[in-house]
DNA sequence: CCAAGCCGTGAATCGTGATTCACTTCTTGG
DNA sequence: CCAAGAAGTGAATCACGATTCACGGCTTGG
């Protein structure tokens, strides 16, 4: 026999592995998915396209794998923010809201990408599990806050869910670059409105409509 | 000269291209937009391939107006509901939002088609618009309720815009086929989560952390 | 230094579905 | 009925980007 994989070349394909996917989310990153093609990703890991398929058995895996790094990486951060402190419920959701607005804001094409761009099914998938994880943070919030009487009963599976797609909207929907100041009065008004839905009496009206 | 198109022609024309419209909707509100080529549109509006060409220019054209009719019907119901009677702004808002949830419940492969699957993005651009137009007559009602004094004075635009998200992931996201009981639960749920949202009185909190 | 065989390369290939176009069929006014 | 030309057809073409692969070059253990 003669060659044989050692430590050093491991490491060595670690490296590049990891050079690959740190290039992938830089790409989309800076142009989004849609920037994000192997050809571009291979030059800017410094490698040719083949490479990337040396590592990754295609781009759908690359990117599920991309999507589900960063993903965590922003769960964990509004995970750790909602659950810190002894603070009641409402006020960990908001930390934890506000937490998500701020790091949406600062990256706007990232956040974008993780949230709404059109992206492959199997990424598209990746990106479901997490969705589900920021609903199931607040769900439990919720059902946190309606144990203790901080907040009415509700379904609160729904609720977060609308949570979710309230802040994605209103946060990369416009994908207005607006004014820091700007900003400021934007995680403002979201935590507002988020703590406004989740109020521990509910409004009443007098009447419905049916369509 | 010989050939010269005549009324009869043009009414030939006119209703074949409707018919392709049509299909092409069909086709979306059965299969989504996933499985709407335009063979698939063709084979059901009984043409050629090539047919769909001498009535729209591309693809993209075809479903930019299919989703611009779709979606204006909606917006119209949303629209008359929501500005129908004499009623203070925040009962007609909830009859709006009834309205839209009952109507994409009924409808749940349109509505997801319309409101939240990867399309061309020439048919991107028309999506937003529609997009824009419910954030509108939200923040118009918004707006009026803010002058009446039956809502606190807040940043309407983007509340409007949290609302439209908010209904959006609740209503396309989970994608549950949700039993009619279930539907009632799920359209009151979202009613009562937006009326509460847009409550007279702000919510308070006593600290916010910065992440 | 050598043979074995992994690693990296990037041009060629492939798959998919929109778009074209040479041809046929239909309408029209004379 | 005829010539002019519009409308319809659908197989062939094209565009585009992911994926493959035959070819060096490098590492390794002996």
């Amino acid at each position: 026999m003669a060659y044989r994989s050692t430590e050093k070349t491991a490491a060595r394909s670690r490296a590049t592995r990891h050079r690959i996917a740190a290039a992938a989310l830089d790409q989309v990153a800076e142009g989004g998915y849609a920037s994000a093609s192997v050809q571009a990703v291979a030059r800017r890991a410094g490698v040719a396209t083949g490479s990337v398929y040396r590592h990754f058995p295609s781009k759908a895996e690359l990117f599920a794998e991309v999507f589900r790094t960063a993903s965590q990486r922003e769960l964990d951060v509004v995970s750790a923010v909602a659950s810190a402190g002894q603070a009641p419920a409402t006020e960990r959701m908001a930390a934890g809201i506000e937490a998500f607005a701020r790091r949406a804001l600062a990256g706007p094409v990232l956040a974008y990408a993780l949230i709404a761009e059109p992206v492959d099914p199997v990424v598209e998938a990746e990106r479901l599990v997490f969705r589900r994880g920021y609903r199931d943070v607040f769900a439990a919030l919720l059902d946190e806050g309606v144990a203790t009487g901080e907040i009415a009963p509700v379904d609160t599976r729904t609720v977060a869910a609308a949570l979710v797609g309230a802040l994605g909207e209103a946060l990369v929907g416009p994908l207005s670059p607006a004014s820091p100041g700007r900003q400021e009065a934007l995680v403002a008004t979201l935590v507002q409105f988020c703590l406004n839905s989740i109020h521990k009496e509910d409004v009443h009206v007098r009447a419905h409509t049916h369509a």
